[in-house]
DNA sequence: CGCAGGTTTGACTTCACTCAATCGGCGTGG
DNA sequence: CCACGCCGATTGAGTGAAGTCAAACCTGCG
């Protein structure tokens, strides 16, 4: 049921990494396979992560066992940034990714030297955070379809072409939703009944009518 | 139907108004009538603002027409501090509400020159996140009791009371919960049957068992 | 070629929404 | 001081959408 580190690769230190626009710091890259832990809920918030190729979810665990997805990570997005003392979820890879680690004391410090590089974090916190009020707004909408249209409409904005591969499952989709995976499955299948998708595959999805996603 | 500005007072300026603990800066008050506006979604975000009585809503209406409450604000609250430019929401007073204002541009400055109020706003951008994030695991939970529940959970955590005094109205918790004003009702009747709250009034909570209110 | 995983589809149930009526408190005016 | 009216809250009946359980279907992979 849980993640195995079977592949995980040696570290590879001495990188820089770009956190931000005009902000590289030395970290490391390491590549995790699929179904791989990142960094545990109740862990230590030693580092902060980039995606350099592949895809994760950061998501954590109810009380009543049921699996909550906060976010997916798609390449470019850092990761991990928000947390306090410690993680307040886990982040594990989808698929095989490469991920870069910048250690939080490094950021620290190049916040404190520059007052433009703690400007530039600021910004990040800030959009992370408009990003969770959307993703809000689209939660306390209750239509099934309309919530899966939202959330495809919002990686297609991603993505240059108009074909999306979907990295995570109908059952990550629906944890992230708030739905069962068979109602995002029956969702997908009502957008491609309507025209506004067409799915050449399960895991491949073209926008047709952006329009209607919208609706 | 809407905000009439009837008691506006008139603003005192030359106050400290304190932001972040060891962060004060000067601004000045207003007080705001009951359902008046405090700045409008589109509106360019020229002030932060802190609750200093009362009480505040920050909402967006859906293009579907439907309301949406991001969040409320009780009395040592700090708001608008997340927004961009403009403002991505409406704040309204819920009930008459003492507020403190101060300009961005005065915060910004006092950040450029003291990184520790920089680190101080950086902190609370983060906790306003994580606030959000625990607000969408409970509205991924589908269960309406428990959504409500959770909701007065984290309303008695802030008051030093086991009553509480809720300003809001059933209408407002359901916009706020992705629930219709009868199903806020009904949970807070289920809750009372249940031993986890009682209802002196329709606005006074008693928390007689937090654990149940958990579940 | 067959297996295993994820995905789709189907039948039934449950729970929240909708519409509607009633209740209750509070302020106003007679 | 009491009666009325208003507004928010509660309660009820009926509907509909999503959840649950279960079976069938791909499809990629060993």
């Amino acid at each position: 049921m849980f993640a195995q580190q079977v592949t995980r690769s040696s570290p590879a230190a001495g990188q820089l990494i770009t956190i931000a626009p005009g902000l590289a710091l030395p970290g490391l890259t390491m590549t995790f396979a699929a179904d791989e832990e990142i960094f545990g809920q109740e862990e230590a918030a030693e580092f902060v992560y980039k995606v350099l190729s592949g895809a994760v979810r950061t998501s954590c665990v109810r009380s009543d066992g049921s699996r909550h997805i906060g976010d997916f990570h798609l390449p470019g997005d850092v990761f991990g940034l928000a947390a306090g003392a410690t993680h307040r979820a886990c982040a594990e890879a989808i698929v095989t990714s490469k991920i870069g680690l910048v250690r939080r004391s490094t950021l620290e410090r190049a916040a404190e030297r520059d007052g433009d590089a703690a400007r530039q974090l600021w910004s990040l916190t800030s959009r992370e955070l408009a990003n969770l009020q959307d993703h809000l707004r689209l939660l306390s909408q209750k239509d099934a379809t309309r919530r899966v249209g939202a959330f495809l409409l919002k990686l297609s904005r991603r993505g240059s072409s108009a074909t999306l591969e979907l990295p995570m499952s109908r059952e990550d989709i629906g944890d992230h939703l708030g739905l069962t995976l068979e109602t995002v499955s029956r969702a997908f299948g009502r957008l491609t009944r309507d025209q506004a998708i067409a799915l050449p595959s399960a895991r491949r999805v073209v926008v047709r009518d952006t329009a209607a996603l919208a609706a």
